[in-house]
RNA sequence: GCAGGGAUUGGGGAGCGGUCAAACCCAGCAGACUGUAAAUCUGCCGCCUUGUGCUUCGUAGGUUCGAAUCCUACUCCCUGCACCA
């Protein structure tokens, strides 16, 4: 472990402004002590996204700080659905979609937390392992019997829901949750729960619950306690991801390194400085020249750089970043036809391709529409006739002028590959066979 | 169960017998300008073999030369009332 740029963790979160709210005495314990918290992922999507990178890297940063990390698979609670910030009931997954989904997010925690630290090392828990087991009249004599429904009913993710109504099913989820804390604390002498602020509610409860079956400690404290992230939205208040329709996935296979390289290179300015705080591990004498470069010479574009960079970095690891690199120099400084074959095919490793026949080139019966549509650079065929008339579309590195032109051997790059293109950053690969 | 109201192209929301592929707003896409930013401006934004073409306005029928617009049935949603408690 390296050394830390402040003397806790708290003052690091704070810092950063990743710190939205703590229980009272919370502050106080992590600094004098070293505690154990844990922080839920849903195993709901088979891939954790970009909004759960706040959570990963505050775990991260608390075993940076010598505390002990758990991440929890919500193998149990995801069999119910959390009903905060939602407006409609879930579909329930089934089991073995739980499952599987947890088996991928497994390998996407490891990137963050150090499971083999040899002090404090990050544990790795599914709350199936006693969710699942419950019986349900012993949950409700032992558990049940500490919630009242009428705090319960006044939640906001409940209230919300009262218009278009609420299963059962979900109203229990709080209950879960709170047994959940309960069990680790039990279990693995686990005293803290994060989250967003959107779980504030059912972190309180857990706490609550822990208080009810185990009193205060011998001072008098609390025994558990929470502390929440706050709800990272841009300068013009839409959540992260909201742009581009959907919070990217950190799973490279959906969302590859250079798309999220491109993600992060793109944010605003007045976005970036409050980003690097958020996500990266750069300290404040890393962070304030970066300042200083958005203020003095924006055009530059050093703090997004870095901020690409970075998370890049922290998500798909040093091979990842140099994909992204590789790609977006070539997209926005070259020129394809001056890069090689393999070089082509590198960067297009793992993105959107497809493969014609050779003797469809060389009969001239492929036409440059048709091919837009088969790589979904366009959505129908009138998509990419608009398109071309608005000067929007290009093979390789010219534009395209007719929609109806045809492919010829002449736009082959190496004999055997072409490059589409529409608008500034959508490109996809046409393989000759 | 009874009585009202409503379902329109991604979202919101006009239209109420022809001039409707359907106003307008948002979102989205492309172009210009820039800094791969923001703001702004322009164009596009159902499908195709671009045509007095085709398929759309909850579903199925019907009336009309002609329907998103009228009628009937059905489905779903909302609002009252009742029933059950």
């Amino acid at each position: 472990m390296t050394s830390q740029p402040f003397s806790n963790v708290i003052d690091d979160l704070k810092w950063r402004g990743a710190l939205s709210n703590a229980t009272p005495g919370a502050e106080d314990l992590i600094i004098n002590d070293k505690i154990t918290c844990y922080n839920g992922f849903d195993p709901t999507s088979d891939s954790l996204h970009i909004g759960n990178l706040l959570p990963l890297m505050c775990l991260a940063r608390l075993q940076r700080y010598g505390h002990t990390p758990i991440a929890i698979l919500g193998g149990g609670t995801g069999m119910i659905g959390d009903p905060s910030g939602r407006s409609d009931e879930r579909n329930l997954l089934t089991l073995e979609e739980i499952d599987t989904n947890g088996e991928k997010i497994r390998v996407q925690l490891e990137q963050f937390l150090d499971f083999e630290a040899k002090s404090s090392p990050a544990k790795l828990i599914n709350n199936a392992d006693w969710l699942r087991q419950i019986n349900y009249l012993d949950f409700l004599r032992d558990i049940g019997k500490n919630f009242s429904v009428n705090n319960m009913i006044k939640r906001d993710s409940v209230q919300n829901r009262m218009e278009g109504g609420i299963s059962y099913t979900e109203f229990s989820y709080a209950l879960l949750q709170a047994y959940d804390f309960l069990m680790l604390y039990e279990r693995e002498n686990c005293n803290f729960q994060s989250g967003g602020t959107d779980q504030w509610g059912n972190i309180l409860d857990g706490v609550d619950l822990i208080r009810r079956k185990h009193g205060p400690d011998k001072n008098g404290l609390p025994r558990a306690h929470g502390i929440v992230f706050p709800l990272i939205t841009d300068s013009k208040g839409d959540k992260l991801g909201k742009s581009i329709g959907g919070a990217p996935a950190l799973d490279p296979n959906k969302f590859s390194p250079y798309r999220l390289y491109q993600f992060f290179f793109n944010t605003d300015d007045a976005d970036v400085i409050r980003y690097i705080k958020l996500f990266t591990w750069l300290c404040p004498e890393e962070i304030e020249p970066l300042e200083d470069a958005v203020r003095e010479r924006p055009g530059k574009r050093e703090a997004q750089q870095a901020l690409a960079e970075q998370v890049t970095k922290i998500v798909h690891g040093e091979s990842g970043l140099q994909q992204a690199r590789r790609v977006t120099r070539a997209f926005f400084r070259g020129e394809f036809d001056t890069l090689s074959a393999s070089e082509l095919e590198d960067l297009f490793e793992g993105a959107a391709s497809i493969e014609v026949e050779k003797c469809d080139i060389d009969n001239r019966v492929l036409s440059f529409e048709e091919l837009a549509v088969a790589t979904s650079l366009a959505q129908s065929f009138g998509d990419a006739r608009r398109t071309v008339q608005q000067g929007g579309m290009y093979i390789n590195s010219g534009r395209v002028e007719d929609p109806a032109r045809e492919i010829t051997p002449e736009d082959l790059l190496h004999g055997n590959l072409i490059v589409l293109r529409r608008g500034r950053r959508e490109h996809r690969l046409v393989r000759v066979l």
